[in-house]
DNA sequence: GGGCTCGTCCCCCAATCGGGGGAGAGCGGG
DNA sequence: CCCGCTCTCCCCCGATTGGGGGACGAGCCC
């Protein structure tokens, strides 16, 4: 088995810097923490000059976002991979995260053997999500590829509003939708109003970018 | 640990069921092979009549579809899961398997404890995929997330009416793209203009649509 | 220089939409 | 039996949007 995985940590916790070391410690032959940082900037700083093949981040960086660093860091150091380690196990960070050009997000409970397997598996170029999250993740992914979404916190709507408010995404007009659903235009607003008292918008397309993104709408 | 798993073996070959047998066997506390079927007809039968935890099906049964016995059963017994083995590694195959209702995908290179260690997840109501292919389908998913389809011919839009149609999405009003973007709104109104007739569309919401639909916007 | 696209801005007018009100029918729970 | 909710439909009015026109400067290519 050939040269170690060059790993730089970044967290801003001491601890939990010690803890990786520490955990990673033990093996020396497949993984070398070469360097460690703090903060976003010595992060940065870091990775530009070492280049390392893998950035191992927490999501939460203190104020500043671990998602920002990463994107610097794949534009700026492309053959330096970020991981993402982190304590919310929601598909939606791990979303975020490899939209950011993330090679992997992890959870803060794996163990030694698993995270230098992970390295190493993120080293040669694949892309790693925790297992349960990958699960979910693949769920998800089957649903869309399916047209279908996810039925997320409905908002209390009713029947008629989430048919109208699936039209409204497609982009119908009041018209279009009244006639589809064999109403009067009127209903249809009436509905509409409704629904963006429900929303919480004050117009149709605040309204689609709500469903779309809360995943409303069967 | 409560009970064992309670579990039916599907496959047209004698040889993978006197395989799977075996590696089960081992681990006869937490997983029971309760039944064995070689056909369709024959597992359907099986599959009313036990009412297994779980069931261990190939996806490639014979002439027949492994898909079209996962729907039966899903329809017919919902209390038993049924989890593909397979040696197919495609994201499609999952993404079909899923959808016809199946708690799980694994390939035909996992090993004992691993596979029992599985059922047991499956039979919990988790939904489990082979973490290759799991990670895999996260990326897929993420980019669905993102609108990012077939990263279709751009419409040849312009680098403004991107912008302004990104905020459009966001559900942006007129005035609110004029605001953000430091322009007055007869601007974005002439952008929008535009943007309606490369997208093809009469109004904001089915430009909406369609910029979802096909993952124009940055 | 002439032609081209892009980005900015303007006017006008009609269509659509959003928000306020109200009202009647049906249905289920208390 | 009455209350609350849903679904249906109506009117009015102001705000917003869509579609047509045109204009002007900057930049690019030939």
């Amino acid at each position: 088995m050939s040269v170690p995985v060059r790993v730089v940590l970044v967290d801003d916790h001491e601890m939990i810097l010690a803890g990786l070391q520490a955990m990673l410690a033990g093996f020396a032959g497949r993984v070398r923490v070469v360097g460690q940082a703090g903060t976003g900037d010595e992060a940065a700083r870091l990775v530009t000059a070492l280049r390392p093949d893998v950035v191992l981040l927490d999501v939460r960086l203190g104020p500043e976002s671990g998602l920002d660093l990463c994107r610097l860091i794949t534009g700026r150091v492309p053959e330096s991979r970020v991981v993402f380690l982190s304590v919310y196990d929601d598909e939606q960070y791990v979303f975020e995260a490899l939209r950011a050009g993330a090679g992997g997000y992890l959870l803060k409970r794996v163990d030694g053997p698993e995270l230098v397997r992970r390295l190493e598996e993120v080293a040669r170029g694949e892309t790693v999500v925790d297992p349960t999250l990958a699960g979910r993740m693949a769920v998800t992914a089957a649903r869309l590829t399916r047209g279908e979404f996810w039925p997320g916190a409905n908002r209390g709507l009713t029947q008629r509003e989430s048919e109208v408010l699936s039209l409204l995404v497609g982009g119908l007009s009041n018209k279009a939708i009244a006639a589809r659903l064999v109403l009067s235009e009127e209903t249809v607003k009436s509905h509409l109003r409704a629904l963006y008292r429900k929303l919480e918008v004050t117009d149709r397309s605040a309204a689609i970018a709500v469903a779309l993104r809360e995943g409303l709408f069967r």
